[in-house]
DNA sequence: TTGAAAGCGCTACCAG
DNA sequence: CTGGTAGCGCTTTCAA
C-alpha cells in the first residue's frame, strides 16, 4: 500500500508537506499543491486512517451492542442512530450478541481495544457481571431498553410499567376480568417484569384482583401462538390476555381463533410495539406504539453529549408511548371505527 | 489513558517484555510474567488495538453497507453475516446509506481509509459510478441483491428473473389474464427490472399476451395501497397482480379489498419475501421465500474467501427461492387447505 | 529470558 | 512556505 512518504519521493517534496495539502492545510503555494495532487492521484494513494488515528488518539468509533437484528426495536433504532452518529462524522462498529449475554461484556472489552468514544447497549437484561463491564468500560455507556439508573448507568428506557398499567385500564375498559399475561424471560426487567408489574397493579388498583398468570417464552409469533394453546386449557375463563409483544399476541390470537373463540370478542388481545404485524393481522391488534427510531436518535444524541462533555446532562430517559386502539380490544366508550 | 510504557515501569521490566505477557508468548520466566500480570490488572491496561492495526497492518474491520435496517432482507441478512464474521474473530463497520447513492461511494472510500479487509454491499442499483467506486476499492467488494458480474464484481443475487416467471405461470394457473406489475424503481434492476422481465416472459411464453401496466413506487405498505387505488380504476379488468415485495402487496389487498373485491378471488396476488405480514394478512399471501439470513452468511463467506486467496473461487452466487402458496393465489389445482 | 532500538504511517512542532 | 524530527503505542528483530 502506497504512503505518505511515495507521494513525498514522487513529487519532490518532504512528507510534511504532503501531509498539509491532504489536510487541505492553508499556507502551501498553489504549484506545490498543484504538484502533490498529481503525485496523489498518479499513485492512487489513500490516507491510512488508522494512523491518523493513532497520531490523534480519536478514532470516532460508536459501539452499539444489540442482541439481535431481526427485531423492529433494533432495526428501526440503527436507523435513528446511524443517522445521528453519521452526522457527528462518526462510525458505527456494529457487535450481534445473538442473545448471548457472555458476549456482550466480551464486547464490551473488545470495543474498548478498539479504542471507540463511547458503546450504545441494547440490552435485554442488567446482572452484576454487566454492570461492573460497563463500569470497567473507560468509553462511556448509554443503556437502551434497561433501567440502569440505580447504578449510575445511563440509559434511555420505554415507559414499560405505564405500558402495562394502561394495558390493565384498556383490558378492563373493554369488559374482561380474567387477565393473563404472556412475557419473555424473567431476566429481562422491562419487557417481562415492568410490563406485567403495570398490569398487576392496575388490576389491583382498579378492581382488587389479580393476573390470572405469568406465562414466559421467546419473542416469536410460534412462541405466543405454543404458549396460548396451552394457557386456553389451563384457564378456561380466560377473557383478556396482555402479551409482551405484538408478535407474541398474534401467536396467540391465532390460537385462541383455533380453539373456537374470536379474539377481541370473547377474549380482549393487547400487544406491545405496534409492530406493521398488528395492523395487517385479523383481527387488527391493538396495542402500544414506541418511537424506536427516535430512541436511536436519542441515545446517540446523549452518547454524543457525554463523549463530549465527559457528563450527561441527563442520565435517564423514558421514551413515552402511544395507545393504538384496534379491533382486538376495543374500549367499551370506543366501538366506532 | 495508560499504554505499555507505564506497566513496563510499574513492574520493572522492559516494554518488550510486557508486550510479551499480554501476547501470551512462551520465553517468559514465570515470575516475571506474573509480576506483569499483577500491574497491568494495578492500572486497569487495556491494550490498545489502533496501534496494534497500524504495526500489523491489519484491522480485522469488514465494512457492511446497507440502504436501510428496517428490512427484513438486511435485517435478516446482518444477523448471518454478522455471526459469520464474528466467527471470524473480525468486527462489523456499518453504515446506513439511506437510499442514498452518493453517500454508498462516499463510504466505499472512507472505509477504504480505515482500512477495512472487505466490503459487503446491500445494493438497490449499480450505476458507473458505483461501479467506478469499486472499482477503485483497494479492499475487495462483494455486491448482494445486485448483479455486478458483468463488470466483474463478485455478487450474491436473488433469482429475480426466475421470480417473475414464477410468478407469472402461478398467476395464470390460479386463472387469472389481465396481470399487472406493482414495481419499485427503475433504477432497481433486481427488484423492479428482473422481476417484471421474468413476469413478461411467462406471460408471452404461456399465452403470448403482455402485461396489463408496470406501476412504481415505494417499499412501503401505504405505498402498495395508493398505487393500487388508481390502478383498480384504471384497469377495471384486473385479475392478476404481482408485487415486487410483499408489503407493497399487503397494502395493494387493501386497496383491493375496500374496492368490494376480494384479493384472491376476484384479483389473485402474489408478493415476494415471505415477510411475516404475509402469513397473518388476510387473506394470507402468497409469496416466494428467500433464505436472507443465509445469503448474509453466503457473501460473509465469499468475502473472506476472497480476503484470504486475494482471488474468489467463486464470482457469482444465485440464491434460489421457495414458492409459498397462500390464500391470494391458489393454483387451480391446489385448492386444498 | 530479557532489553534496546527500529519502525508501522501519520501529524505537529520548530527551524529555516 | 517548506523540511526535519519527534513521537502516537505497539510489535519485532537482534543482541546481550
Amino acid at each position: 500500500m502506497t504512503g505518505l512518504h511515495d507521494v513525498a519521493k514522487l513529487s519532490g517534496v518532504s512528507k510534511s508537506t504532503v501531509s498539509r495539502v491532504i489536510n487541505n492545510e492553508s499556507g502551501v503555494k498553489a504549484s506545490t499543491k498543484e504538484k502533490v495532487q498529481k503525485a496523489i492521484d498518479a499513485c492512487g494513494y489513500i490516507a491510512n486512517q488508522v494512523a491518523r488515528d493513532l497520531q490523534s488518539q480519536k478514532t470516532n468509533l460508536i459501539g452499539v451492542i444489540v442482541p439481535r437484528m431481526y427485531s423492529n426495536a433494533t432495526a428501526k433504532g440503527l436507523d435513528g442512530l446511524s443517522s445521528i452518529i453519521d452526522q457527528a462524522g462518526k462510525y458505527v462498529l456494529l457487535a450481534n450478541s445473538q442473545q448471548n449475554h457472555a458476549q456482550e461484556i466480551e464486547y464490551i472489552k473488545r470495543f474498548n481495544q478498539k479504542r471507540v468514544e463511547g458503546i450504545l447497549l441494547y440490552a435485554t437484561h442488567l446482572d452484576s457481571a454487566l454492570v461492573d463491564a460497563i463500569k470497567q468500560s473507560k468509553a462511556p455507556v448509554v443503556l437502551i431498553g434497561q433501567d440502569g439508573s440505580l447504578f449510575n448507568i445511563p440509559s434511555v428506557i420505554y415507559d414499560d410499567l405505564s405500558v402495562g398499567f394502561s394495558a390493565g385500564q384498556r383490558l378492563f375498559g373493554a369488559g374482561a376480568s380474567n387477565i393473563g399475561f404472556i412475557g419473555v424471560n424473567s431476566q429481562d426487567i422491562a419487557v417481562d417484569q415492568c410490563r406485567f408489574e403495570g398490569l398487576r397493579q392496575a388490576l389491583q388498583h382498579t378492581k382488587q384482583i389479580s393476573p390470572l398468570f405469568h406465562s414466559r417464552g421467546a419473542f416469536s409469533i410460534e412462541s405466543g401462538y405454543q404458549q396460548t394453546k396451552q394457557l386456553l386449557i389451563d384457564w378456561p375463563q380466560l377473557d383478556g390476555l396482555f402479551c409482551a409483544t405484538d408478535r407474541i399476541a398474534i401467536g396467540a390470537m391465532k390460537a385462541i381463533s383455533e380453539s373456537g373463540k374470536v379474539p377481541g370478542k370473547e377474549i380482549k388481545v393487547l400487544g406491545v410495539g405496534n409492530d406493521e404485524l398488528s395492523q395487517v393481522s385479523t383481527p387488527s391488534l391493538s396495542t402500544f406504539s414506541y418511537a424506536f427510531d427516535l430512541t436511536g436518535e436519542k441515545s446517540a444524541n446523549m452518547l454524543l453529549d457525554l463523549i463530549e462533555n465527559k457528563q450527561s446532562s441527563v442520565s435517564k430517559l423514558v421514551m413515552s408511548f402511544e395507545i393504538i386502539d384496534r379491533e382486538s380490544c376495543y374500549l367499551s366508550e370506543n366501538k366506532t371505527s
